[in-house]
DNA sequence: CCCGCAAATGCAACAAGGTTGCGTTTACAG
DNA sequence: CTGTAAACGCAACCTTGTTGCATTTGCGGG
């Protein structure tokens, strides 16, 4: 009961999961989920704060961190590591929609933000270069961060 | 005795050091000794090695990490993460050089290009944002990896 | 529907990298 | 030379991430 889900919304994750050839586990359907949702990149801490769910049970710090290898081996979900040196996790195929647009990422806390603003055009390349992606990266600090520190 | 050392090179990191505005420190001296001798970033624990002279009493390790906040701090010395999240530091005047100019990094053979163009004028921030630093970076594949897989 | 087994989970212990608190020592301005 | 703020050494602590092992669970095959 209380289970009200557009019925062709439910199961996404479960479906690539099962696609990518490893077992549906309650806890990676979740993890997935929180990361398709998520509109930046999330820390180990982050995801385990978001995935408070009274009814759920909490899973372990170690299952967590199994899970998101376990993704990322399979291809499911990109890890990279923050200007703080922790790592951050996003859903794969998300990152197309960042392509387009400049990120900040904060230096204190490691946060990412999406800026509004578009990548400028790159600039000419020299002969035979190839170029796949840019990244307008602004780095400093939030404005979270600014308050608690800056005097 | 057996102090054979050119008379116009010793002190070279000393002078840096005072000029900054900081206490010149046994410690801070070696530490930026060891910085501008290395030819790439060094981590924490990669110094620690380095600086294994027999000769000193083999400084503290929350001393060097004190050393190298400080002189991040004053403008001597960069710190950057790695791809593994560790924190590595460098002189600084060796990378300031790479600090105005756009960079195409190849994702084929990871050798970096400095390109002509200066990054665009970064995008307005949020309210608190506080910026620091712009990276403009280009991907993709360097003229000779392009003609050997290019097919 | 049930079984068996590999894969996944939970828990405890561990490890590396980094920080904090505090008493003692040292650089250096006056 | 002296006083004092800054730097140092040491112990304890924290966060992020990993490993070993016993228990549970997803799921393919009967
Ligand atoms: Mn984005
Ligand atoms: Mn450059
Ligand atoms: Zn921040
Ligand atoms: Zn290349």
């Amino acid at each position: 009961m209380a289970r009200a889900l557009a019925p062709a919304q439910i199961d996404v994750s479960a479906d690539l999961i099962r696609a990518a050839g490893v077992k549906v586990t309650r806890g990676r359907v979740r993890v997935l989920d929180a990361l398709h949702s998520a509109r930046q990149p999330l820390s180990h801490a982050e995801l385990e704060a978001r995935l408070g769910d009274p009814a759920e049970p909490a899973m372990d710090r170690v299952t967590l961190y199994r899970i998101l290898d376990s993704l990322v081996a399979c291809g499911l979900a990109l890890k990279a590591v923050d200007t703080r040196g922790v790592f951050r996790f996003s859903a794969a195929g998300a990152q197309r929609q960042h392509a387009n647009h400049v990120h900040f990422r904060c230096t204190d806390c490691g946060g990412v933000f999406c800026l509004k603003a578009e990548p400028p055009p790159p600039p000419r390349l020299p002969r035979g270069f190839r170029l796949n992606e840019v990244a307008f990266d602004l780095r400093g600090t939030c404005a979270g961060c600014s308050l608690r520190e800056g005097a």
